[in-house]
RNA sequence: GGGCCUGUAGCGCAGUUGGGAGCGCGCUUCAAUCGCACUGAAGAGGUCGGGGGUUCGAAUCCCCCCAGGUCCA
């Protein structure tokens, strides 16, 4: 008997197993799909090829293999909520795939994947089934091919070789674009795996839906292109797209009933054991918890380590959610105190071989989760309090159940979940409205969903421009490369105009004022990558006068770069020669804010740690953008700190170099990767440092830059702030840009010293003076005023009337706020028994009244709002307040004494 | 991308149909003590996140923006 094979090796003998079979082993690509804003994380193996099966890309291989790194756990096919019910579901998973791309097709496919599960694995040959496309609607031809293909293969029963129709066995990547049939290999894992049994009539069968048959892999043969729902044409190449569950294959290798019994998983389930206290026996009674802690983990530190750290938007959120939920699942099996880092670091160690990200990241991983485990205990704490006071409100109403509504509106504004708040309320004997809350949260999908579908795929005209491609080849007028393109030389160059397009149409001509598209055979105007803008600049004619100005520059499918702009002056036909010219100047802004921008990238690793990994970037001549994951804001001398550090590298005049190197040796190295960017196997690091031992900043980049630091000039930074939970963004600017921002900042201090008559370097204690002084003067002023109203006052109070036994007093104050005359009400008010005023004064060009009332007069009838509206209605305002103190205004100033009159014969009235 | 909640003194918070901006802790000074802690008295400190609008009057109502929280895509 076979020593049983590791998970870690039986990745290992797939890879060799295909390298073998001439292929090249390629890296699992980023969880974050690069370029791609149709996907939120890679799902499939296909994700980082999808370019090649469009036409818009090519690679240096056509056979490769790999074990892709997958998340599904949102958009059409998210079983979030099934994850841990089963053994089979993940949210994090890999998928080993082989590939041919134009290479070999049908034949070698199907002999290799079955060579591979029963020669080299040793599978029961009599346990696998496979399964050929046949359209059950008639319409597409039956895969026979693939049919008499499988049936020749050594030992296998012919009778296991089966067909299905289009759900099964057509796959297509979307609405239109590459697709075809593909085959897929089941094993039958014995009639005791069924889960079916108790269900009447239920047979066990391939494409059945019991757990007897398990999908292991699926071979898909990309030979078609769909135009539209009725049209299929065949596609000039054939691709080989294959994808076997990673963690499927080694339960069926290890022989275990579960993905999670597997030894990928082991580690973290002892961890987790150790932590609740448990044995492997109460573990596998309560299986679920444990699954869900262990998928959870591992998915929170893959996306961590990817630079998805946990926050409130968009892949950010998904990391939060799957921790969150990890941990509730740990309060479950009555693990109290934070647990998340620990079993993350299980992961590490089971996967640190295989994705040595994991270990470069490892800390940046146990922070994040931990400081995301320590936040939702904040958030459960003040979800907690929320609900207190529900339940305070629910017994004063002898109230039982929280209604649906309010259950949800606890989880959706405070976070607080259905499952903790049914905890708490329960212990009062009260219940939740569970139908209440689902449909809450239904609604809540779709008033805040629906509206966003996914956005094309982008690649929609590739067809048409890879036929120009194709006919350009056909001519010799390119060669199989496509137009010759080094954006990193940016004087003019000399070049051929091979294809115009104006109005959608190849025409031969191009003349003054026509938008038109041009391709030349070669070209040095950088295309837009790496968060780097297109270069703008010319096309101009060798002795002719045409002048083309280029704005834009896309690449519609590899191979052809195409300037798109206008034809400023004369004309030109297909075959003339130009010269290509980039904007230099522009090219120099940009280059200077390229190189400024890895220096940042240091100085904030310098100056807050490794955790301030770049979350995107924007290199434009006129500023550049950085964003980059951070907790917490940066300090003005944090701020200040990484200008010096970046402003002394400028100023040492580092050399910047650049070299082509092998991705996975670069890796090694340290060079520093980005996780949303697609890399080949040779990449360009570009490094800042004096020599090999003193390097600065060293990154993989395709980008143009300076040659050394201090072209790049001066370096300001602008702005920090916040872009989500978890993100800041600098903003900055370098070079010519930043010089005229100075020159005017300086400018305007000069003035400010010259208007306070201060030396430049005393401006800011003189204002820091000067507001201080007008501080003091302002409540001195405020303090007289009152002083001399109050006194001004006091020789008024002899006007009271006597109305019955009420002293009235009703006078209008001039030059007082109306705050003042409120603290005269309440000294009259004060002073005299059965006191009632009411005050008019004029402020901002508009009636103040303010009346008051002694409490032992309000029993007779006479409240404060009463007497202000009366007087109010005269003047065109209204007004009101409290019985004893009331305000109102109006506009009419010249009606105040009528005013006052009114107020006093309302007051009159209520007495007599 | 969208829904909801929050933003008031250094910190934690109250402010109930729109009408005097407050509480606790902390801070300053004084008293008491050999000194500290405790205690007592007095006091300083606020663009009520920012900007518009409605109103005689806005922390309070409406709109926009900023920041934080939270949920859904």
């Amino acid at each position: 008997m076979q020593k049983e094979m590791s998970g870690n090796q039986i990745r290992q003998q797939f890879i060799d197993f295909f390298v073998n079979k001439g292929h090249t082993a390629v890296r699992s690509a980023s969880l974050v799909p690069a370029g791609d804003k149709t996907l939120l994380f890679t799902n499939a193996g296909m994700v980082q090829f999808k370019d090649i099966f469009l036409g818009t890309d090519k690679r240096s291989y056509t056979r490769a293999c790999d074990s892709q790194k997958c998340m599904r756990v949102a958009g059409k096919h998210n079983d979030l909520d099934d994850v841990g019910r089963d053994d089979s579901h993940h949210t994090f998973f890999e998928m080993l795939g082989n590939w041919s791309f134009g290479d070999y097709y049908k034949e070698e496919a199907i002999s290799w994947a079955w060579e591979l599960l029963t020669e080299v694995w040793k599978l029961d040959k009599d346990k696998l089934w496979t399964t050929c496309f046949q359209d059950d609607r008639g319409e597409i031809q039956p895969d026979s091919e693939a049919y008499e293909i499988w049936k020749k293969q050594p030992g296998i029963n012919p009778e296991h070789v089966l067909f299905f129709g289009r759900k099964e066995n057509f796959w297509e990547m979307a609405d239109t674009g590459p697709c075809g049939p593909c085959s897929e290999i089941h094993i039958d894992l014995g009639p005791e795996r069924c889960n079916k049994k108790n269900v009447p009539g239920h047979i066990c069968r391939v494409n059945g839906d019991c757990s007897r048959y398990m999908e292991l892999w699926n071979l898909v043969f990309i030979q078609y292109n769909r135009l539209n729902a009725e049209t299929l044409v065949p596609l000039s190449q054939q691709f080989v797209d294959t994808g076997m569950g990673f963690e499927r294959i080694v339960s069926v290798l290890q022989k275990t009933d579960s993905n999670y019994k597997t030894d990928l998983f082991s580690k973290m389930m002892s961890t987790i054991r150790q932590i609740a206290g448990t044995n492997l026996e109460q573990m596998h009674q309560n299986f679920t918890p444990y699954r869900v802690i262990a998928d959870h983990a591992r998915a929170a530190s893959f996306l961590i380590a990817d630079g998805v750290v946990p926050g409130n938007i968009g892949r950010n959120y998904v990391c939060r959610m799957i921790i969150r939920r990890a941990v509730r699942f740990g309060q479950q099996i009555g693990i109290k105190k934070p647990f998340m880092d620990k079993v993350a670091e299980s992961v590490i160690e089971s996967y640190k071989d295989a994705y040595p990200e994991l270990a470069q990241m490892r800390s940046s991983i146990l922070n994040a989760i931990s400081w995301e485990e320590n936040r939702f205990n904040k958030t459960l704490d003040n979800g907690i309090a929320q609900l207190n006071e529900i339940i305070t409100l629910m017994k004063e109403n002898r109230q039982t159940i929280v209604d649906g509504e309010t259950c949800f509106d606890l989880y959706s504004t405070h976070g607080l979940p259905l499952e903790i708040t049914f905890d708490i309320v329960r212990e009062y004997g009260f219940d939740v409205d569970r139908n209440g809350f689902q449909k809450a949260a239904e609604t809540h999908r779709i008033v805040s969903g629906g509206g966003k579908a996914m956005g094309q795929m982008g690649g929609e005209d590739a067809d048409i421009y890879a036929m120009y491609l194709d006919h350009l080849k056909d001519q010799g007028l390119l060669t199989s490369d496509g137009v010759r393109y080094n954006p990193y030389d940016h004087h003019p160059i000399p070049s051929k105009l091979i294809l115009l397009i104006h109005d959608k149409e190849n025409v031969s001509e191009i003349n003054e004022g026509d938008e038109a598209e041009v391709i030349t055979d070669s070209t040095n105007f950088y295309l837009e990558m790496g968060g780097q803008v297109s270069d703008t600049g010319t096309i101009q004619g060798i002795g002719s006068d045409f002048l083309f100005e280029v704005t834009s520059i896309r690449r519609p499918c590899a191979g052809l770069i195409i300037h798109q702009g206008r034809v400023l002056k004369g004309n030109a036909k297909t075959g003339s020669e130009v010269m290509v010219a980039v904007d230099g100047n522009r090219r120099h802004d940009i280059m200077r804010n390229h190189t400024a921008t890895h220096l940042l990238h240091a100085a904030l690793h310098q100056v807050i740690g490794n955790q301030a990994r770049q979350a995107g970037s924007l290199v434009a001549p006129d500023r550049l953008r950085f964003d980059f994951n951070s907790n917490q804001a940066l300090t003005s001398e944090q701020i200040a700190e990484i200008e010096d550090i970046v402003n002394q590298k400028i100023l040492d005049a580092i050399p910047v170099t650049t070299q082509i190197e092998n991705l996975d040796d670069a890796i090694q190295e340290g060079v520093t990767a980005l996780f949303n960017e697609k890399y080949g196997n040779e990449v360009r690091v570009v490094r800042i440092g004096l020599d090999q031992d003193d390097v600065i900043s060293a990154e993989l980049c395709g980008g143009t830059h300076v040659s050394n630091t201090s072209e790049i000039g001066l370096f300001m930074i602008l702005s920090e702030s916040s872009v989500a939970t978890g993100i800041r963004r600098i903003e900055a600017v370098s070079g010519t840009v930043a010089n005229v921002l100075s020159r005017k900042k300086i400018s305007e201090l000069r003035e400010m010293s010259a208007i306070l008559n201060v030396p430049m370097d005393g401006v800011l204690d003189r204002v820091d003076e000067l507001q201080d002084q007008n501080h003091k003067a302002q409540k001195e002023i405020t303090d007289l005023r009152n002083e001399i109203a109050l006194k001004d006052f006091s020789e008024k109070m002899n006007q009271v009337q006597k109305i019955q036994d009420i002293n009235f007093l009703g006078i209008h104050i001039p030059d007082v706020n109306p705050d003042t005359l409120r603290m005269m009400a309440d000294k009259f008010r004060d002073e005299n028994e059965n006191a009632v005023a009411i005050f008019s004064t004029i402020s901002d060009e508009k009636v103040v009244l303010i009346a008051t009332v002694k409490e032992s007069v309000i029993k007779r009838g006479i409240k404060a709002g009463d007497i202000v509206s009366s007087a109010s209605s005269v003047v065109g305002g209204k007004g009101g307040g409290r019985p004893t103190m009331a305000q109102g205004g109006g506009k009419e100033i010249d009606k105040i004494p009528e005013a006052l009159k009114a107020a006093e014969a309302y007051v009159k009235g209520k007495i007599n």
